[in-house]
DNA sequence: ACAATTATGGATATATTTGTCTTTTATTAT
DNA sequence: ATAATAAAAGACAAATATATCCATAATTGT
């Protein structure tokens, strides 16, 4: 359904959300080896989600590392899916017809559009901040390590 | 969602089962127009969905072309998703884990699940055979072109 | 000031997907 | 038999996604 950097995104942007504060800054290292994720590579993907999309923050040097904002916090995850241009998965026609529409439907549309409406929702209607809290119970998991 | 490789074999599919049979076989030409694709990028997905899987048929030289059987026709939508091994969406854990299950869920898999589930009726329930003729008013389409 | 730390940025490598082009093989009609 | 037709097959090209590595810049603590 997505591409492997948008999935370590929303998976680093959790780890971040849940682990990480202004005053406790999470490096590189551990958030990767945490969701099992390749360290530069996502690297990279959240030089993205700080650069312009600001949804994570950052700082360089000693007890440097990632943070979010209590305001980046109340964004939907859907938020992470457009900061890395992947919220077109939302819209799409599932055949891949140029424009999804009740105008010119595709054979699948009408059954598809209701689950489409479905997954805006479960993207749209929670927050980073929502997920992250409902992790601290320990029975959920963002990682393949044991 | 899906590669445009699997868009390509659902929406040749569809045309073929609405268009073809034994004695109508539909050229590669006529195919790729009708449903606005690479021709012979299609060409090679058709390959694949004759080949070991007989999701459609064909046959060469003059007033050769695809066609589909009448056994073919009665298979679900998800049997060209498996063809093209990407069966797998309907599977996977929508944040990129190895294994989507209840034992070890992502904090997105509850509500997912329930997505999935419809996703999968969706491919499953519904044969070849009765999106084509659906298809027949009219109103529904498979291509870009006007 | 200096050394250590940590993100940033750039270059490069590899794999996969998507797409095109050419040749070959099977079939049909004449 | 021969020529025309159309899919099959293979070689190649381009674009994109994924991943690694190294140098640079910013920050901190000493
Ligand atoms: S037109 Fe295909 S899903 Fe809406
Ligand atoms: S574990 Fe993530 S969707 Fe099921």
């Amino acid at each position: 359904m997505f591409s492997k950097a948008t999935e370590y995104a929303i998976r680093a942007t959790i780890y971040i959300a849940q682990k990480g504060n202004i005053d406790n800054k999470i490096g590189i290292n551990e958030i990767s080896t945490s969701i099992d994720s390749p360290q530069h590579f996502t690297a990279k993907i959240l030089q993205i989600l700080s650069k312009k999309n600001q949804i994570i923050s950052s700082t360089r040097g000693p007890n440097g590392g990632f943070y979010m904002s209590s305001k980046a916090l109340k964004l939907p995850v859907r938020a992470i899916l457009k900061a890395m241009n992947e919220d077109t998965v939302l819209e799409k026609c599932v055949i891949g017809l140029n424009k999804c529409s009740e105008i010119k439907p595709c054979p699948l549309h009408k059954q598809y559009k209701l689950i489409k409406l479905q997954l805006i929702q479960l993207f749209e209607n929670k927050s980073i901040e929502e997920l992250a809290e409902e992790m601290k119970d320990g029975k959920l998991y963002i990682t393949n390590k044991k």
